[in-house]
DNA sequence: GCAAGGTC
């Protein structure tokens, strides 16, 4: 019998349904769903956990604050206890009829631990034939059934950096809160949270509050002519751009304000190039769907996550920002041609470069977020279609040639005042 | 009454 076991409900109902050309059965053990099928002869059955199954926490006896001694704390050893009975139990039968287990936890640090959780956990109740990882950064056929003929083996090191993750996080977050709550004098549902990501975020914000709070707005004055040309209407600014002191932009604005005719002094005319941007990773991403889409980053996050799972885009979690060398990218950009961003697309394919743009960090486990199948547009929410199209259109800039600007400037003299107009 | 990372 194999056990495949997923980090989540969703991944197990669809890497089911890949494996067994959708001829699964959803069964349930209490309230916990599973999936099985048979394949050349073999009992096939898929698990989606929720996440961690253990959690880390101090005994009960270290649980009074004002009596417990810190340096007796840091140096105490945290009980690992199950998050999820129902679970467990699940596993706990599966194990006992000693199957191969291949672990399909998302390729990540975090999904390396909850691999390692659920094999010790199992190992506990039955002899485990093997254990096997499937690492996959794509939930497509093609990759899944990929990552199934090529299984290779848990990583405990990596399993062990997040257990290490967590471990320190619990120490430090739980002495230094402590710490603080106690000698604040901060009790019961007061106290002062301490941690290794909100205690440093909360030094940027403060940081932050203090600048805002520093600043002194100052008036000022900016003169514009609007001025025209060939029947062709555009604005000029002033060249001193900012005016300060208020009577020295009256005296300029009223020298100006009543001329009726300007003379062009200079042009100026330049050619830029501009390169387009990385790759995706997490950050940049998550980055653009703030700024273009307007659309918060948890928000952003969620959508990824759940594209991802339908086999639209990549992993969306990776530090990647260079394609690696058998990402199939003419293929993708052809799958885009036949999209619904096809004008895009073939925008693209009309201006290649020769190489795709590389970011700077380029790490092997994940590709950086790239679009890995097709949509049903009309079935997304409007901001589901925005982050797949930003994803896509990403992909695309990605792989052609540099943009070439062309940027002016003209200073025009009005009444012996210069004022300068820009465009690009 | 401790953190942070998963999922839902």
């Amino acid at each position: 019998m194999k056990v495949v076991i997923c980090e989540k409900q969703i991944a197990a109902r669809r890497i089911a349904g890949i494996l067994s050309n959708g001829k699964f059965k959803t069964k349930r053990e209490g309230k916990v769903p599973y999936y099985t099928f048979v394949q050349d002869g073999e009992e096939w059955i898929v698990v989606g956990l929720k996440g961690h199954i253990l959690d880390l926490d101090y005994p009960e006896e270290l649980n009074r604050w004002r009596n417990t001694s810190l340096k007796k704390l840091v140096w105490a050893e945290p009980n690992r206890k199950v998050i999820n009975r129902a679970i467990s139990k699940l596993l706990e039968k599966l194990a006992e009829k000693n199957p191969d287990v291949v672990i399909a936890t998302d390729f990540d640090r975090e999904g390396e631990l909850i691999g390692l959780e659920t094999v010790e956990l199992m190992k506990k109740k039955g002899r485990l034939k093997s254990v096997k990882r499937a690492r996959f950064s794509a939930i497509t056929r093609r990759d899944i059934l990929d990552a199934f003929s090529n299984l290779t083996e848990l990583d405990h090191n990596l399993a062990r950096s997040a257990e290490a993750r967590r471990v320190i996080d619990l120490m430090w977050g739980a002495t230094l809160t402590r710490f603080f709550s106690l000698a604040a004098e901060r009790y019961g549902k007061d106290f002062l949270s301490i941690g290794r990501v909100q205690s440093p975020t909360l030094a940027i914000l403060v940081e932050r509050e203090k600048e805002i709070r520093k600043f002194v707005p100052k008036p000022y004055w900016i003169i514009i002519a609007r001025l025209q040309k060939d029947k062709k209407k555009f604005v000029a600014i002033h060249a001193e751009e900012k005016f300060f002191d208020e009577s020295k932009a009256t005296d300029v604005f009223e020298k100006s304000r009543n001329a009726i005719e300007a003379e062009v002094k200079s042009v100026e005319e330049k050619i830029e190039k501009r390169i387009p941007p990385h790759p995706f990773d997490t950050t940049s991403f998550l980055t653009s769907a703030t700024s273009i889409l307007k659309i918060p980053a948890p928000k952003a996050m969620e959508i990824a996550e759940y594209l991802y799972m339908h086999g639209w885009i990549s992993y969306p979690r990776t530090d990647n920002t260079v394609y690696p060398k058998n990402l199939q990218i003419r293929e993708i950009l052809e799958m885009l041609i036949s999209s619904p961003l096809s004008e895009k697309a073939l925008i693209a394919k009309d201006n290649l470069r020769n190489y795709p743009v590389r970011g700077k960090k380029e790490t092997t486990d994940h590709p950086p977020i790239h679009p890995v199948g097709v949509p049903d547009f009309e079935k997304l929410t409007q901001e589901q279609r925005g982050v797949y199209e930003l994803i896509a259109s990403r992909f695309l800039a990605t792989l052609m040639k540099d943009a070439v600007l062309k940027s002016k400037e003209i200073k025009i003299e009005i009444n012996g005042e210069i004022f300068v107009a820009r465009g690009k």
